[in-house]
DNA sequence: GCAAAAGTGTTCGGGCTACACCCATGG
DNA sequence: CCATGGGTGTAGCCCGAACACTTTTGC
C-alpha cells in the first residue's frame, strides 16, 4: 500500500484592531500548501511516523516546541489518489511567535465555522491569497453498537472531502482535549495574559465565556509572574505561566 | 508499506460463584490468537479499513452487533517485523451471548491488571490453555508541548510488545469513553441489572463504585421494563434497558 | 431470623454560573 | 470623566461522595 503522512495545524493570530482601547482579539488558523491541500509527507521506513511528522513541522517552520498528536488514519478507498491510499493524519498546535523561517508554499487560513441549520455548517478559510468556501453536512450513525459522527462534504468546494473532515476532525479533538489537557498553552508564548488564553478558549469552543468564572477555573493552572502588560486604556494585566504541577491532574 | 489491521476485543464473562447468596460476579476478558497474538488481518484495498475490520468481527464470532473505533496506527520499525509494518488496531466490545459460533483459534484470556508500584503494572491473562504474565512500565515524557503517556514491556514475556501496549492503550481508552460514552452497554445484553451495569463500570474503571450514587447518576440514562430477575436469597431486580433518548447529550 | 442485594432519601462540599462590584489605565 | 479590561467576592444550583435506612428474597 501507499502510505503518507499529514497534518492538519492549527495556530491562532491576532485580528486587526479597530479600536485601540478595545482588547487585542485572536483567530484561529490553519495552514494548507498551494494545491488547497494539508501539508502531505511520504512515509520513512526508517523513523516512527510521529517523528518524520515533527521533522517535517521543524523543517517548515523552523520551531522547536509544538503539540503533536496521531489524529486518524484514513483507510477509504474513497479517498484514495494517484498520491497516496492510507493516509495517517497528525493534528499540531503551533505559535506562530515561534516561526524561524521564511515559509513559503504554506499560507495561514482564517477558519470560520457557522452553523447553517441543524446539520449544515459552512466554513471559510481565508488568507491573503485565496478565500475557499465549502459546506460540511454532520450527522450521526448508530451502526451495531457503535455511533459514528459523520461529515461529509456537501457540494463542490475547492478543497477535498478528505481534507474538510480532516479539518472537522481536528476541530472536534480540540474541543475534546481543552478542558483535559493544557493544549490551549500550545498556542501561547511561555507567558501570557488570562485573556489571551480565554480567547484561546473561546476560539476553540466557539462561544462566549464569563472572564470571572474563566479566571477561577483556570487559576489552579497558572503562575502569576511579576511581569507586567501594559496593553491600553485600561488596566495593565500580569503576565502569567502553566504551572508544571497542574499536569499531574491530567496524568 | 506492508500494511495490516488488528483488533483488540474486549468482553465480560462471569466468574465462578463460589457462594450461592452472593451476587454473580463479572470479569474482563480479550481475545488473543493461537499464537498469543491479537487477531490480526491484511488489509483489503477494495474497502475501508473498519469495514474490513467489522466483516472479519463477523466472520469469527458470527455476531451482528458490537462496539468498533479506531484505536491507534503504529507505524514505529521498532515494532516491524516480517509480516508487517504498519498496524491499524481497532477497539472491538462484544458481548459473549451473542456468540453464535464456535470459535477455534481464539482463546479467551480474564485479564488483570495490578499495579506493582508507581511506574509499573503485573499484567495477568488467564485462558483454560494457558497463562500469560508480563510487566508494564509507564511513565510520562514531555516532549516539546505535548505529553506522551508511554508503556514499556519491561522483562521477557510470551507476548510481545507491540500486543502488551496495545491492551494497555485499549484499556486506557475504554477508561476515557466509559463516562462520555454508552460503551458500556456494549458488553451487555439489550437488558440488564443496575448491578451488571455496575460490574462493567467496576471492572473497566478498576474499582468499586457506592451502589446507591451509581444507580442515580445511572438512571437518566436508562428505562425500566417490566422485567423481573430472580437470582438468589435477595431482593429480585429490575431489567433496564438503554434509554435511546440519552444519546443526544453525548452528541 | 439473617445475609445480601434492591432501592430511596439526606446531608455535605466542591465546582460551575451569574452577577455585582471595585481597581487601574490612558484617551 | 469614562470606557474598558483586570481582578475579587458572593449567592444559587447541580452533582457527586458518603452513608443511613427500608424492602424483598431464599437459605
Amino acid at each position: 500500500m501507499n502510505v503518507k503522512i499529514n497534518v492538519v495545524i492549527f495556530t491562532t493570530d491576532n485580528k486587526e484592531r479597530k479600536d485601540v482601547r478595545k482588547l487585542r482579539e485572536k483567530k484561529l488558523q490553519i495552514v494548507l500548501d498551494e494545491n488547497n491541500n494539508l501539508p502531505t509527507f511520504d512515509i520513512n521506513n526508517k523513523e516512527e511516523a510521529k517523528i518524520t511528522a515533527c521533522n517535517k513541522i521543524i523543517e517548515m517552520f523552523g520551531i522547536s516546541k509544538f503539540y503533536i498528536e496521531q489524529l486518524y488514519t484514513w483507510a477509504d478507498p474513497q479517498y484514495y489518489d494517484e498520491t497516496h491510499e492510507i493516509l495517517i493524519t497528525y493534528l499540531v498546535i503551533i505559535n506562530k511567535n515561534n516561526i524561524q523561517k521564511n515559509i513559503e508554499n504554506l499560507s495561514f487560513y482564517d477558519i470560520t465555522i457557522k452553523d447553517e441549520d441543524v446539520n449544515f455548517q459552512k466554513v471559510t478559510l481565508e488568507s491573503e491569497k485565496k478565500n475557499i468556501e465549502y459546506k460540511i453536512e454532520t450527522y450521526t450513525r448508530k451502526e451495531r453498537d457503535s455511533i459514528e459522527y459523520m461529515n461529509k462534504l456537501f457540494g463542490d468546494s475547492e478543497i477535498c472531502e478528505l481534507n474538510a473532515i480532516i479539518i472537522h476532525t481536528g476541530l472536534k479533538r480540540l474541543r475534546n482535549r481543552i478542558d483535559n489537557t493544557n493544549i490551549a498553552f500550545s498556542f501561547l508564548e511561555e507567558e501570557f495574559t488570562i485573556s489571551e488564553l480565554q480567547q484561546v478558549y473561546e476560539i476553540i469552543l466557539d462561544k462566549k465565556l464569563v472572564s470571572a468564572n474563566f479566571r477561577k477555573k483556570i487559576e489552579p493552572m497558572i503562575k502569576k509572574t511579576d511581569q507586567i502588560v501594559k496593553e491600553s486604556a485600561y488596566r495593565p494585566s500580569a503576565r502569567y505561566k502553566f504551572n508544571e504541577n497542574y499536569l499531574k491532574n491530567w496524568v
